[in-house]
This record gives structure tokens, C-alpha cells and sequence, in this order.
DNA sequence: TAGCATTGCATTCCAAGCTATACAAGTGCT
DNA sequence: AGCACTTGTATAGCTTGGAATGCAATGCTA
């Protein structure tokens, strides 16, 4: 009765990540962006001059990362960073006109890659198999020791 | 009509996977393991003595990844590189007396983790849930530029 | 059998994620 | 005002993942 990594929904959620990024990578790394910093642009296109702590809540990443990823960010000239006027120690974040500019091509290649991804797929299990990612993530999110 | 982050496959895997990670790691960091290192050790608990190219095959981990994590196991004491007698290129991969007792509560903690995961799930949805991503793991996996 | 292509692995460099830690700016209380 | 506490960011150091490249051993073929 060994451990049967095929079964395991840990390591197809691994998997499956690494699949999706190479994907994303090979068609957004033509419009110069890179993976990792994908998540915090689709929040900032929704609106912009976030603290960095308000981008962290929305996408569960932990702060380090977050900082780590504005910086390369700021070094790619995709956002700037300017001091809250009202709290001295935010920083609230800024797209600039490069990144504004790559909101289509960019959600188009996410959206590509989902498509693609999901294929094989009929209409009702995509929306099933969505479902059921947002249901797990939703379990396993907080520290839910729950009773 | 933007892009939402939480109908998206690929942003929910990339999520889901690193819920799994944290969880997993919290788990196996007492027994002296890390993440990275579980996918190997799976595939060498079921049988030693492989190549890093055996490995990678099972795996679809990219080779340099592979050779790395490798170092760190056979630095950690995990393993052992024997140079294979008929290749004078390939080296086949033995498991120490280590990592050969640390698969019965490493499985252990990667089976919590997965129980975990899915308790908010009825049995059909896990069953569902496992084989969606299998499926779409197979989908993406090759360069699936078919006609 | 000499030359070339292939194969197996290592190395370098980078991104992206994490933990642990540090530190400065704000807040609250006395 | 002074102090402790909290909050917002940054930094250091590690792991995990990949692309690009190098190199030695092997295989193939003319």
C-alpha cells in the first residue's frame, strides 16, 4: 500500500502550478513581464495606489514576497512608489503608463492559457473543476483548526 | 470586464499549490525533510537505484532542478550517488538507512495534509476533484500543439 | 577508426516563495 | 512628554523552480 503520487491532490496541486506557470511564462515573457509578478498587476489594474500591506490581503502571499516582488516591479518600471502623505511608513504603489499599457495583452495570454489548459474539459467540468479549487482553497486558508 | 482572479484555473492552482506547500512543509520540517525533496523520495521508496534521468522522466521536473535538489540530498544525508558500471555517465541514486525510515511518517504527514485539504468535501467531490486535476495535468502535459 | 551527434549530468544565474529578523513610523496610555 | 505596543517595509538567507550553457562519456556512421 505505497503513497501513489497520482492519487495524491497534493502533488497533482503541485503539478499543476508548475504546468500553468510554464505556460503563462512562455506567453508573457514576449510582452517582457514575468510570472510572479502577474498576481499583484491583475489587483493594481483594478485599481492602483495599494499599500503593499493591502496587496498582501488580497493575495495571500506572505509579506517578504510581496516586498521582493514590487522591488523587481519598481526595477522593471512597471510601478512606482510614493509615500503615503497621511502614514509615514506606506508606501502606496503606482502603475505606470508600461504596465497600464500591458493589461490586454497580458490578460489575454492568462486567458489563453486557462483555455488551453482547460480543453479537454467539458462546460460543466470546468465550471466543477473551478468550483472545487475555490472550495479547497477556501478550507485550507485560514489556520482553520476549527472543531 | 476584467479579469477575475478567482475564476481563473491557473491563478487558483498557483494558489492551491502553495497552500498545499505551507501545509506540507509545517508537517515534514520536524522529520527533517523539505518539499522539495518528497516528489523524489517518493518515486525512490517504490524502488532505488535510478538515474537522475529515471527520475526526471517520472517527475516532469525539469533536469537542472533536479540535480540540484538531488545535492541537497545527498548533502542532507538522503542519498547516495553510485556511478552506474555499464554508464560511466549516469550515476544511479541510493537511498540511505535515513531516508528509507522516514517513509512511513513522511507518507503519513503528506496523507494529514491531503485529508486536511479535502475535508470540506464529500467523497464524490474528492474523487472528482483528484481526477479533474489528473486530467488536466494530462492535457497540458506534452506540447500538445495537435492539429 | 576518426569525427560528429547524442546523452547524462553539473554549473551559473535568475525568479519566486518562505522564515526570521530588524527597524522606523504611528498609536495609546499614563 | 515618555514608554510600550503595533504596524508597514526591508533585508538576509534559504529552498524550489527554470533557462542557458558546458562538458565528458557514449553511440553512430562514413
Amino acid at each position: 500500500m505505497t503513497f501513489s503520487r497520482d492519487d495524491s491532490a497534493g502533488y497533482l496541486a503541485n503539478h499543476l502550478a508548475r504546468l500553468f506557470a510554464r505556460e503563462l511564462q512562455a506567453r508573457i515573457k514576449p510582452l517582457g513581464l514575468s510570472i510572479g509578478t502577474f498576481p499583484a498587476l491583475l489587483v493594481l489594474w483594478e485599481g492602483d495606489g495599494l499599500t503593499q500591506r493591502e496587496l498582501i490581503a488580497a493575495l495571500d502571499i506572505e509579506q517578504p514576497t510581496m516586498a521582493n516582488t514590487l522591488a523587481r516591479m519598481e526595477r522593471d518600471g512597471l510601478i512606482q512608489r510614493r509615500r503615503d502623505p497621511h502614514d509615514g511608513r506606506a508606501q502606496r504603489i503606482w502603475l505606470t503608463e508600461t504596465a497600464r499599457a500591458l493589461e490586454g495583452p497580458a490578460t489575454a495570454a492568462a486567458t489563453a492559457v486557462n483555455a488551453r489548459a482547460l480543453a479537454g474539459l467539458s462546460a460543466t467540468e470546468r465550471a466543477t473543476f473551478v468550483a472545487l479549487m475555490r472550495k479547497v482553497v477556501a478550507g485550507l486558508q485560514p489556520d482553520d483548526g476549527a472543531v
